[in-house]
DNA sequence: GCCAACGTTGGC
DNA sequence: GCCAACGTTGGC
């Protein structure tokens, strides 16, 4: 893995577009994101970055699966067009307000890492998904990275670990 | 379905 | 530039 490789978790819900959703179509651009901080961390990502790829408004949420960032940002045309849902009145093809990404399927998690865990592992204090839920797209430490995909490696908490 | 958190908008 | 009103997100 390349040492300058940044980390990312970004979130969807999977009624509009899932982990399996990823998996079919191998890569989608990631139109449609309308925050600003989200978008800024958006512009910042190179590719080859890695990211954790988390369902909201899930039973449960949390994270389901890696992706990877295969395109560099760039202006999102969902945003100037009338007919999206995402569309944006004050963004043109001239003056652009909002990006994309192009996010590449990875591997989906042999289990999900339930918002739950996260919450209490003690490794994953001051993960930003814990503390500010709505940031559609954050940075991940490395340390933080690593200790999810050992987690989602891992057998389950309690509800679905073998008997003792 | 509720509602807390929080981002955005717009009047002043 | 402040801040109240409003809309959205997302866990529960």
């Amino acid at each position: 893995m390349a040492k300058n490789t940044a980390y990312w978790l970004m979130k969807t819900e999977p009624d509009t577009f899932s982990i399996d959703d990823l998996a079919r179509r191998k890569t989608e651009p990631w139109d449609g994101v309308r925050n600003y901080q989200a978008r800024n961390h958006m512009r910042s990502m190179k590719v080859g970055d890695l990211v954790l790829f988390y369902h909201s408004n899930a039973k449960p949420p949390g994270v389901v699966g890696l992706a990877k960032i295969s395109g560099p940002a760039r202006p999102d045309p969902s945003s100037w067009n009338p007919k999206s849902p995402y569309f944006d009145a004050k963004s043109s093809p001239e003056t652009p307000r909002w990006d994309l990404v192009e996010v590449e399927f990875v591997e989906k998690f042999p289990r999900i890492v339930a918002l739950e865990e996260l919450r209490a592992a003690p490794e994953l204090e001051g993960m930003v998904v814990i503390q500010r839920s709505r940031l559609s797209v954050q940075p991940v430490t490395p340390t933080h990275f690593a200790h999810v995909v050992r987690m989602a490696k891992a057998a389950g908490h309690s509800t679905n670990s073998p008997p003792s």
